[in-house]
This record gives C-alpha cells, sequence and structure tokens, in this order.
DNA sequence: CCCGGTCATAGGTCAC
DNA sequence: GTGACCTATGACCGG
C-alpha cells in the first residue's frame, strides 16, 4: 500500500518518476497531463459514463477518464507553463529566465559580484526594469496594512499580483520608460502603462489603491487570514471613498476601483512577465 | 545484405519504415502482426505444409506462414498493446475547436439537426454550457447601453470580455451547474463561480456591473467609440452609486466594483477557456 | 528535482 | 483484410 502510494504513478499505479504537477507520477500521465492542458483537453468519455477504468495497460482506452483520474489526483493545471519554442541552439534568447536570474542574483546579492560578462542594451533595461520590480516589491512590504501580515501570507501574496503592484507604482515614476519598454519588445505593457498614468491617481490615492490589490482576500492562506485580509479592504475602501468623496465627486471613488481590473496581465507571455515571473520568487526571499 | 538488414523489412523484404515490435520490417507486415495477435492467430496454412513463401508479392497469400516469419524474425508479441479507444475526431484538419463547432452549429442553427452522433458525457455537459454561454452574450447584446453600439464594436468588446458575462451570468444560474464543471474538470472555474455568487448582487446591481463588464473604453475601436463606452461606464457607475447607496451602505458599491476584478481569468488553459475561445467568434456570429 | 522538448514507435483510419 | 499515412505516447535528455 505504502509502496504504491509512494513508489507508484497516483493516476495509473505504473512506476512513478517523481513529482509531476503537484503529484508523484509516472512519466506518460505527466506527459499526457501537459499535453492535455496545452491542447485543450477536449476529449469526450469513450464510454459515455465517466468511470473507465485508468491501470497501466488500460490508461489510453479513454483519455477523457485518464485526464479525470489527473485532476481527481491533484495535478495542478497552472503549473503547465506556456509553449516554448523548439529547442534552438542557445545564446540566442538574452531573455530567458535564467539569464534574468543570473543577472538578478548579480543585482540583489550582497556579495559583490564581477561585472557581468553579457553586454547590450536590453541587459541593461532589464535591469532597471528589476530595479523598479524590487522597489516596488520593498515598498509594498512596507504598505500599513500588509506589513502586519506575516511573512509567508505576504510572499503568496506576492507572487500573484507582483505585477499590478508594478504597474501601479510604475505609472508613477518620474523617469519614462517607456524607451525601455520599446526594446524589451511588449506593446501591451506600455498601454497599460499608459492606462494607469491616465487614472492620475495622487499618492495618497495610489497607497490606497495598493492595499486593494494586495488585500484580496481570495489570497488569504487560511480562514482567519481572508477576515483580516477582508477587513483590511473594507478599511482601504472606507479611506479611499472618505478621501475622494472630500476632494472631488464619488464618480472618481468608482473609477479608481475600476482601474485595478486593467492593473492585470491579460497574457503570460507578455515581456514583463516573461522576464520576471520566474525570479520574483528569488526576488522575494532577498526582501 | 546490409540492405535487406537495415532497410528491408525481416519478413517479407519490402522496404523498412522502422522496427516494429522489436524488428525491422515495413507497415504491412507491423499491422498485420498487430492484427493477428489482437484476434487469436487463428489461422491454417492454405498449402497444407507451412513452407509457403513470404515475399512482397506473395505475403498476402497465406496468413499462417506469414505470421511464422513473424515471429521467426523475433516480433515480441507482448510488445502488442491493449486496443485503445476510438478517436474522436478525425477528418483532415482536427483543430480542437472544430468538434466544438460542429456541435455548436447543430445546437444554435435554426434548421432542426438530427441528433448528434457523438455521445458522452462531457459532450452533454459541453452543449449545456455552451447554451448557458449563448444566453449569457444574447442578454449582453440586450443590454440597455451596449445594444446602442454597432455590431463590430459589439463583437470586438464580446471577444475580450465573454467569459466575464459567463461568469457573472452563471453565477445567477438557479441550476447548479457544479457537477459539469467537475466533469469538465477546471477547480478555478468553480471557484470563480462561488466568489462570484458570494458578492450576492441582486438582478438590478447585476446590470449594472455588465454595464461596466461591456463598456470598456480601453476596448473601443476608435476614439470616439472611447469616449461613447466612458459615458456609458460613468452612467452605470452613478446608477449603481445611487441603487446602493439607496438601499444599503457605499461600502457595498465599493466592494461590488472590486469583484469586477474577479470575473477576469487569470489563466488561459483553464477548461471555460479552452472549451471557448476558439468557438466565441463562431457564436457571435450566429446572434 | 522537476520543468521543458524530442523522436522512435506505439496507436488508429479509411480508400482500396 | 490490407497498408499508406497520420496522430499519440512515453522513455529519455538538457537546463
Ligand atoms: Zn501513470
Ligand atoms: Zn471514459
Ligand atoms: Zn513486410
Ligand atoms: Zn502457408
Amino acid at each position: 500500500m505504502s509502496m504504491s502510494l509512494y513508489n507508484g504513478c497516483q493516476v495509473c499505479g505504473d512506476q512513478s518518476s517523481g513529482k509531476h504537477y503537484g503529484v508523484s507520477c509516472c512519466d506518460g500521465c505527466s506527459c499526457f497531463f501537459k499535453r492535455s492542458v496545452r491542447k485543450g483537453n477536449n476529449y469526450a468519455c469513450i464510454a459515455g459514463k465517466g468511470n473507465c477504468v485508468v491501470d497501466k495497460a488500460r490508461r489510453n482506452w479513454c483519455p477523457f477518464c485518464r485526464f479525470q483520474r489527473c485532476l481527481a489526483a491533484g495535478m495542478n493545471i497552472t503549473a503547465v507553463q506556456e509553449e516554448r519554442g523548439p529547442r534552438t541552439q542557445h545564446q540566442s534568447q538574452p531573455s530567458n529566465s535564467n539569464h534574468c536570474r543570473r543577472l538578478l542574483l548579480a543585482r540583489t546579492s550582497s556579495t559583490p559580484s564581477p561585472t557581468p560578462p553579457v553586454a547590450g542594451g536590453q541587459t541593461l533595461h532589464f535591469q532597471i526594469l528589476a530595479q523598479i520590480l524590487v522597489t516596488c516589491l520593498r515598498q509594498a512590504k512596507l504598505n500599513e496594512q500588509f506589513r502586519l501580515l506575516e511573512r509567508a501570507q505576504q510572499d503568496a501574496i506576492l507572487q500573484v499580483v507582483w505585477s499590478e503592484c508594478f504597474i501601479l507604482r510604475a505609472s508613477h515614476w518620474s523617469l519614462d520608460i517607456s524607451a525601455m519598454i520599446d526594446t524589451c519588445g511588449d506593446a501591451q505593457l506600455k498601454w497599460l502603462l499608459a492606462e494607469a498614468q491616465q487614472l492620475r491617481a495622487d499618492l495618497m490615492e495610489l497607497n490606497f489603491l495598493e492595499t486593494l490589490i494586495l488585500c484580496r482576500k481570495e489570497l488569504a492562506l487560511n480562514a482567519d487570514y481572508a477576515v483580516i485580509l477582508e477587513a483590511h479592504s473594507n478599511g482601504a475602501l472606507c479611506s479611499l471613498a472618505r478621501y475622494t468623496l472630500h476632494r472631488s465627486h464619488w464618480l472618481r471613488f468608482g473609477q479608481l476601483l475600476l482601474g485595478l481590473r486593467q492593473l492585470c496581465l491579460r497574457r503570460y507571455d507578455c515581456a514583463l512577465s516573461c522576464m520576471f515571473r520566474n525570479v520574483v520568487r528569488d526576488i522575494l526571499k532577498t526582501l
């Protein structure tokens, strides 16, 4: 029993080759899950009942039921990454996450590192963007409500909302970063920043919006935190409402809240996401 | 000699297409071996002597002797796998959306269509979810502000926000669709619906929120539409504010607006997105 | 260790 | 029943 639990594929019972997408399973089921998620899982049960046997010999009989077993075993759809291009001769893509990671570690490490051998406009711009990101995350950690949370909860939230914090804060940067975004080749990011700038939020409003981004109760690690986060969120709503009603019209209150929608990155393949999604965890460790 | 060994079928001498069941052989002998093993190999020698010639021209004369040659060449019976289920989609272009497209067209066509030959739990649930989606899109097109836009602008917007409309409306569906979402295997979608239900928006609020989803000025086709959409959006904000302030507290106004954030699908590979993103355009054509 | 991609070789299909 | 032709699978390897 314990053998099958620890050495067996949780989907089909074949020999496991380690954890894949959060579940101990075999190469076949791992690969099948990846392909299914990428291609859209457009299966129908062969038998029509959704209860086909899924074992080593019969796992290929019904892809639908096999995929159901994958999900039942707890395999995580979000752990399947975007399809990468065909494996080409390396060195052609400097925006590779490993390259970024090395640059970042060199930058955030406390030990003095030798000057990076790689040079070029993109590397420089990446470093500047990374510095802005680090600054944004530091500011988030200083947020009046957010700072009260324990670190594990903070990190869990920031790993989701880091890009929203980035865009919100970066839209206030005095430095015009359009040029370096152009170099990174991301029209969407540029557009997001322009939209955020149109909100013309002042510093007070900015802080309230940041709290609303950081204190989303859906990202709570447990029920207690859900209550705490909702209280923080409601508090920020109250403060923002008072502030905007006092200075202008409550229509502005609504417009600012609607503006939060636009901070979400719609696609994972925009340059910002590609550059940083794999290194945010590393940055958080250094803060 | 070496030619026949490396490029020739070890059974009949025809051109080999690679190794099959452990032996370099042609497609014909490979397929013949598979069928023979699956069906039990109950042949008898035509000539009765078991020494018929097996070459490219005469390999179909005596199945018994052909199978003997397969075994003599070393083909491995245990390498023949369990039969797999029939492939649900064939045709020349098995793009995953073709199946959905056919189902949809059958469903939305005004002409009475014969009962679809394909059956299965997922197919049924797909049809129900598709019906809900079609209904949501129809309702969107009846929206008091949105209906005033020209069709091209409507379609451009709906191609982006269809999933938000779906989740908002579906969260109000009396039918419990959790079960069929389970079958489609999407925990995220289920969670999004649960979150939307927690908003407990009434029908009036729902309509205002829908307008805010449908009239996003970022999706304007040109500058004129941007002005129009913003005006609609501001109008909906005013109406919603008045309505909520009258019935409860303006905190509720803020909470409803924050709730709009959650309707965005965070990933493109959730089941809802996978199922429908390629067919939304087709649905829109039929409305 | 666990992502990714690769490709030899399983599978099924359908005109013949 | 056959086999030319296609897709799907999973053992294997790089990062
Ligand atoms: Zn398995
Ligand atoms: Zn099945
Ligand atoms: Zn042959
Ligand atoms: Zn014979």
